[in-house]
DNA sequence: CTGAAAGCGCTTACAG
DNA sequence: CTGAAAGCGCTTACAG
């Protein structure tokens, strides 16, 4: 590949004038400027991100640091994060935390040494408070934090959050408008802090209505074995239930053929709200009724806030609004 | 963050001993290595890997070069690649390609700067002619170059392969001996190295059995649109078919929706099989009958081929039989 | 077995 | 406006 040096010397100038140039800060005599122009393209020069990182402290890659990547909202924020920081010239290293906190302390501990652009955490696990200053470490180093999906601006981080609570209370108050009492929750609560503030949503709704029954909390994991399993379960001990919100899409579609496995019919029998919005939910029969989840517009956040820092030590919040998509399955 | 001077300054010895003793090849006093050691972990030093890079002309992160992430297989891979990679210290670059071959020539383009530890691409769609000298410079900058689904050895590409033809004769074999002989295929040909396999393995099959109709061959992507489209457009035009074979579990689901919409029941008046054994395709109802994809074991050989590289330019070919998951739908 | 020195490819004060 | 020089943090021949 060729350097920096063998452009030099093929147009005729010093390194500082090439840097110059493919930097284009300051002014370069506009002849030179064509005459590095051609040398660049002649040899078809790209600089060294790795000497550039080194000298100037920070990388062009951005850390994208997911809770699980099974989760397929997650996962749309990854493709979507990663083609808009490519437009903007960045790389996206990926690491999928997979619900370790031992894992995420690793990463981070070892973050201040890459020189990072950034670090977007994507993670719905409560953050161990140990981590803190950690993320002062990596933050000191001139890297931008920022959370998606948490709100972690009580660290200083500003974060993209979705008014999950709001959301889950509307997805319940649309059900108990359908007249349904026994609306049972799956969805992790304990451990997630996105998931606390969904079941809080939920109980705010059915405290209203005078309808809480703790029997119908069911904590689960997001994946499709948890819904299965709550609904054979809670089938099994003969609760009684007339819907159910899911705290994830893939919640919902393992509920559905565990419900559909006992012949209890959605909606009919039993009316299914999802979360998220996956791709999938149009397509299960009935059509998942879901909680929008809008990935590419969190990732055209997150990817604004990595370009345009504010140089201000302020950590805004900015908060997606979640809607209900309304199909067939209640 | 601590620096290999500051390291060498606290344990009293030299610049390169410290880093002789960090790197562990060659030998140091015991004494003296012990000090070192215990100078890095009171000052918490990690070596700076873009120095490290910029000085061994390659660093430590691997870049994963995918088609198109939104097919789950992919997917999972990208999952299990990350992790394993992990373990052997190295990171993980995520550039999804999408299917745009523009992309992928940028992306190979400024790869050689970036001293990159290994490329794994891991896409179905045939590769223009004009990237094989852009992979021949990636290689002679120290880069090892691995295939994932598709066999590049052609191109002195170690590649790690399924027998896509093999599995999909099998499967439309199995169709076959239930008495089908319309059995339609949905999938990605043109365009597709992989799939241009499948359905040669599907061909195969059929024109064993003298059953094999043009009319019958539906060639999409590999979305859910793609298998629900295909279906409600067959059926609109009244074409007979008993049987599908998708070439992936997502357009499997999609048919499903569309044949359930149309009130065709699955399996009784068609079955069904899908192509990769994502985890939803046991929570469909029916249950869907696929073709394993086995990503995790993908995941081990790549990361084994990239650890234990071979010097010899040779270019083995690692084939990884897709099995017959039979459920409900077929 | 250990250290001094060169150099990976860049950028950026500092002079001019 | 342009160049010579220092230095980012490492590793690795080269001496000793």
């Amino acid at each position: 590949m060729a350097t920096v040096q063998e452009v030099a010397r093929r147009a005729g100038v010093s390194l500082a004038t090439v840097s110059r140039v493919q930097n284009g800060n300051t002014t370069v005599a506009a002849e030179i400027r064509e005459r590095v122009h051609a040398a660049i393209i002649e040899l078809g020069y790209r600089p060294n991100p790795m000497a550039q990182g080194l000298r100037k402290g920070r990388s062009n890659t951005v850390a994208l640091v997911v809770g699980d990547l099974a989760q397929r909202h997650l996962f749309e924020l990854t493709v979507n994060v990663q083609v808009a920081l490519e437009d903007e010239g960045m790389d996206l290293l990926l690491f999928n935390q997979g619900h370790s906190s031992a894992r995420l302390n690793d990463f981070l501990a070892r973050a201040p040494t890459m020189a990072l652009r950034g670090i977007v955490v994507a993670t719905s696990d409560a953050l161990p408070a140990r981590v803190a200053p950690l993320l002062e470490r990596i933050k000191a180093a001139g890297c931008t934090v920022l959370a998606v999906g948490q709100n972690l601006t009580h660290l200083g981080i500003p974060s993209v959050v979705y008014d999950e609570g709001e959301a889950t209370t509307r997805s319940v108050q649309y059900l108990l408008e359908k007249g349904h009492r026994r609306i049972a929750y799956i969805g992790r609560i304990k451990g997630s802090a996105v998931g606390t503030e969904r079941f809080k949503g939920y109980k705010a709704a059915m405290d209203a209505a005078g309808a809480f029954d703790p029997a119908l909390v069911w904590d689960r994991t997001y994946r499709y074995a948890a819904g299965h399993d709550a609904v054979v379960q809670a089938l099994d001990q003969g609760i009684a239930f007339t819907a159910i919100q899911a705290g994830s899409d893939e919640i919902a579609a393992g509920a559905m053929a565990a419900l559909h496995d006992r012949g209890v019919h959605v909606p009919a029998d039993v009316a299914l709200v999802g979360f998220g919005d996956i791709e999938l939910g149009s397509y299960l029969r009935p059509a998942l009724t879901t909680v929008s989840s809008n990935a590419p517009l969190a990732a055209r956040y997150v990817t604004g806030l990595l370009t345009h820092e504010q140089g201000d030590g302020s950590a805004p919040l900015t908060t997606i609004t979640r809607s209900l998509v309304k199909r067939d399955s209640a």
